[in-house]
This record gives C-alpha cells, structure tokens and sequence, in this order.
DNA sequence: CATGAATGAGGATTCATTCAT
DNA sequence: TATGAATGAATCCTCATTCAT
C-alpha cells in the first residue's frame, strides 16, 4: 500500500518485488529508451500482471525512474571502486576506472545505456554528477602530482566520460576489446605530461 | 499523408511548409528532448493552429522526425564542408572539421543537440553514419599519410563523435572556447604519431 | 486543439460542444453526484464517442466543474434578476427572488442540485458566494428602509439559501407548489418587523 | 468480508476494530468530502497499516458508509434525546431540540458534516429520515395543542433541517453562537400561531 | 485477526492521426 | 491547402477488493 513504510524501512518482499521492477525498468530503458518505456512495457519484461503493481510499490513514474538511476549508479560506483583503491598514480587510477568501466560494460550491458539514457530525466541532482567531480579530483591530484599536463580538469572530465558513453551506446555493434583498449591509450595520450 | 505528390515532387508551397515545421520540430526537440516532443508542441512553436497541418505534410511521426535528421545533418555537411575543402593535410583537415563542429554549436545551438537526441528514433540507416564514415576515411587517408599513428579508425572516429557529442550535450553549461581548444588539443594528441 | 484559442474567443462550434458537454455535466452531477461524475458518464450521456472530445474541449476537469459551475449560476443569475428588478420595496424583492428561486427549480431540475453538489468542487472564487452577498446586502436595505427587524444579515442569508437548498436537495420528493408558499411566508416571518 | 460472524454477532475485538474504523471514517468524511475518502485515506487516519483491515471488518465501502452513518445518527441521536425528554411544551422541545443541534456541532464537530455529506451516498433508507419523521411529528403534535400554527409539517421539517444543515455545512467560518440564537428566533417565528 | 502484497477495473489525460469543410 | 473537430488507443495512477501468510 505503501512506497515506503513511515519508518523507512522496507520489508523483504518488498525490497525484492522493487528489485525485479527496477531490473525490469533497466532492462526496458536500454532495449526501448526512455521514451518508448511504458509501465505496460516494463510489466511485460518482469512479469507482472497488472501495471497497478508498479505503482503500488513506488510512488509514481518519477520515483522509479530515480530509483533505477540511483540501483546503476550504486552498482556501477561498488564495481569501479572495487577496481581502483589499489592506492598508486593518479595515472594508474585512471587507467584502472577506465578499464574498470568497459569491464562493467561486458559483464551488465544494460546498466550504463540505461544510466545514460535516463540522466536527462532524473532528478536526484547530485548522483548525476558525482562521476563528474570525482573523475575531475583525480585529474586534479594528477595535476599536482606532476602526472598530468595543465588542462582544464572539469572539460577533461567531460571528454573522458564522453568517451566512455560513446562506447556505451555503440557497445552492441562494436569490438569492446579494441575499444578498451584504444580508450586507455587516447585518454593517456590526452592527460599525460609532455 | 500528402508527404509526397504522386510525381514524387513536392510544390514550393509544400517546401516551404515542411521547412517551416521540421524547423520547430528542431527547436522542440532540442529544447524539449524526444520523450516530450509532440504534434501539439512543434505546432506551438511553429505558429501553427492545428497538428493536423503536421500529418498533411508528413506521412507520420517517423517521417517527420527521419526528415528533421536528415535536415539537420544537411545543413551542418555543408557547414562542415565548406570549412575543410581546403586540401592540404589529413592533420589539417582534421583539425578544421573539429573547430567547425565547434562553430557550428555556436552558430546553430538547436541543430545538434536535436541531431544526438534524435540519432536513436531514426530510421534513415544511411546517413545516420555519414558522419562516421566520412571520418574514418580521413582518419584512414592520415594514416597512409603517415600523419597519423596506427588506430582502429572507426574506434577512432567513434570516439572524436563521442567527444564532440559530449560538448553538445553540455554546450549549456560549459565555456564553447575552452572546450573547442582543448579538444583539437585532445583530438591531436590522440591521432598524432609518436 | 485548445480549449481557448490564443484570443480567447470560442468558434460557433466549440461554443456548441463545450454547451452540450456542460449540459450533459449538469445533467449528471444533478443525477449521479460529483463523486460519480466521470468523463465515461458524462460523454454517454452527452452521445460522444470518446471522453477525449471532453478533454479536447476542456482543460481539464476542473475547468469542466468550474464552467458548469458558472453557467448555471448565470443562467439562475438571469432568471432572477429578471424577476426582480421592479424597484419597490426590499421584501417584495425577497419575495420575488423566494419566488423566482422555486419558479427556477420547476423549469430547470437540474441546475440547483448541480450548482449545490458542486459547490465544494469549484475553484471560482468569486461567484460561490456571489448569491449570499448579494442577498445580505438586500437583508440590510430592508433592513435600512425599517422593512425588516434587526438581524445578523449574514446568518439571514445564510439561512434563507439553506431553506432554499433544503427544497432544492428534497425536489424530487416534494410538492414545489406547497412549499414554495411555505418558504415565502416563512422567511417573511423570520424578517419582518415586530 | 467478515462484516457479521455466522451468528450474527460481534466478538468485543471486532466491535472495537469496526468502531476505530468508523471514527476514522467519519473524521476523513469530514474533512475531505465523500469524493476524496477512499480506504486508503481512512486507514491512514486510523492508523491502519492495511485497507485490507477495512475490507475484512466491512463487507464492501457500502456497509462501511451506512455504519458511519447509521452511527452518526446514532451518537447524535442520543444526545439530542437526552435534552428533550423534558416532557413540556412543543415549542419548548422544538427550541431543546435546536439548541441540542447547535451544542452538538461544537462537541462533536466532525459528526454532522459527515452525517450531511453521507445522505446521498446512503442506502439505508430507514434511519436517514428518522430525524425527519420524528420532527415532522413534533410539529404536528404542537399543532394539536395550539402552540404552532397551521403548516405543511413535513415541510416544516424539511425546512428546520435544512437550517440546520445550512449552519453545519459553514460551521467552520460562522459564529455558532449568534448562529444558534437566530435559528431559535427564526424557527419560533416560523412556527408560532399568529 | 491482522498484514501487506497483488489484482484488475476505472479514473483523467495526451497522443498521433483522420476527416469534413 | 489549411483548419479544427473528432477519434480511440495508450499513458500513469487510484481504487476497492482479494488472498496467502
């Protein structure tokens, strides 16, 4: 009855009935796009009988649609991050997400065109960003550290990210191997000193 | 309906119409992203009193949208081209079409934001690519030059889009000029050999 | 397409059908009630095909009840007026409009019912109240001219469109003749002097 | 579902429940209007974690509106009783009877507006004209002893609820006491002989 | 008894499209 | 050609009700 029960909390169920909502919605948006993805569509793929289920399990199209940009970002954050805490160069580091980032291409296809299909409908606010301006601290660091070449990090950080939703919305027709691979030497070539 | 005279030719009167509405259609999609551009919506901004004008001149949505693609991407080949005939070097040639896609943004701030969001609801197949393939010629031509370092050039070419593509999508919030300048720093750095 | 052109004026047909989709709204909520009146019941009743043609009339359903809402307020408004405007002296204008009131629900059975049942549902503002405004201020001239004793003019008004509506709820059930006759000398007894 | 055990009575739980719920009821009825009270909105006035609750304890919204208001009538009942049985003159249990109505609104503020919001929404037939009835034969009896006039005692009735009503339905932007005078005063000189 | 998850009908509204004028 | 009225499918959402636990 409820999106959430006064004290926050979710039951069991619940959690797993919005878990196979939001994996649906996911797998929705990165076949569909956002504009195409209906609750009707989005039932079908997860199997619900009645798009009223939908609702009743989240307050409303908004709701899910933030939910499901948060679940990617949460997922996508845990799995980058598992891939660069090895401490190191600024260098090394961003090697390490860039790679880190076509991994994750390969292992969940869905997740990033769906993160990059549904940004400009979201309204978390922060989350969207929050790549942004870590990708830009660590070129920042790598500045200082006399790693990287004096550039703008915030227009660097775009590029790199730009980059990275190139391939994410080419995935299906292009070798993820060889761009992973051109994708570390191009942004190397682009940050490093000389 | 109309779309098309049965001789296949379309009256001045019937040009003029189409320009009129593929022109508000572009500004409703750039300002308004896909998921929201409706019949009722580029009527508006087209001074048009009825969406039924809409579907006089157009055989239907997906007639209307391949058309404003296919506009749009005329008008900045032109663009482009007259920016790059200059002969000389693939380096050169490179570095022309990069700053001219820049200009354009400036000079055309509608056309590719609307070209991006429109680029997945399109079913034109061919020109869609155009761009890419006319980029990965050069890039290749560069490479036989010797200008250029060994790449997949159609790696490449996806990425100098993707670069492109993200300034596009940011051109709101970001400094068109330090961008342009590092990304033909970026793009060099990326392509040249050595 | 719009519910009001950018003029603000209405085509002969537009004025047609937003008439006929008012009346069959009255016609409804003086039968089913507010809380039963839907688009389905009120296009069946006005022999539409489609509820959309409501919603392509109306902004919405508010603008719907608000526009009922006023219709039958002129409509009633008029029939009044014209039955009041003869000068002489405040209770037999009290009269007259008394008169008038029951004359009204003879013709018109459906006007009052829907004008008391939407009375909660309006967002107008001004004309809700415009009734009891207008009668205090009629109560204080009888009550100037030493016509009628020294009352709350409010609380009178308040209680002669209670009596009124009382009739108004019970028509169905009720002889109007009888209790026309009633209402008049009651309230001249409730107002007269002495 | 439950409604009634399948010997027709009601364990001390269920009563209790029925009560909670029906309080709740009435509170929402009062303070949303029929339209707007839905299940879910009751059960979150009654602390309720489940409508289902509802559903169980009510056979259908139905039996849950003709409890409300078979309670309403109930409470209100009593209370005007116990004010009443003075025994006495007509006009003295008339006027006990109205300043009963003015006291109850100021105890019991949410109960006559659900009453009056509930009549039409009510299919029991019997106890919404029970108030009437019971008027209807005051007034008679008080014509019988000479106190009242001669009149229409079903309109009467009609009229002296419907003033009633009238002060009910603004009892929220209207002064009770100066309300509760004049109505004494009016209903008096409505009824009295001469 | 109570819960909360589930259901499917029905709500208003928007949409692309059709058609008479 | 152009208009604007009309259509019906599809949208998200709310509702009372059911049911397994």
């Amino acid at each position: 009855m409820r999106a959430k029960s006064s004290s926050g909390e979710l039951t069991v169920t619940e959690q797993a009935r919005r878990a196979q909502i939001v994996g649906a919605a996911i797998r929705t948006v990165a076949e569909l796009d956002y504009a195409s993805t209906s609750f009707k569509r989005i039932a079908e793929r997860a199997g619900l009988s009645s798009t009223g289920l939908i609702s009743y399990h989240f307050a409303g199209k908004q709701e899910l649609v933030d939910e499901v940009f948060r679940e990617v970002l949460a997922v996508f954050g845990r799995f980058v991050l598992e891939r660069m805490n090895l401490g190191g160069s600024a260098a090394g580091e961003l090697r390490a997400f860039l790679l880190a980032n076509v991994e994750f291409m390969r292992l969940h296809p869905d997740h990033l065109p769906a993160l990059v299909r549904l940004r400009e409908h979201v309204t978390v606010g922060d989350g969207a960003d929050s790549d942004h301006v870590a990708l830009a601290a660590l070129l920042r660091e790598g500045q200082r550290l006399g790693e990287f070449r004096e550039f703008d990090v915030d227009v660097m950080a775009l590029f790199i990210m730009a980059l990275r939703n190139g391939i994410v919305v080419r995935a299906a027709v292009v070798d993820l191997e060889v761009c992973g691979a051109e994708l570390v030497e191009v942004v190397e070539r682009a940050t490093k000193e000389g």
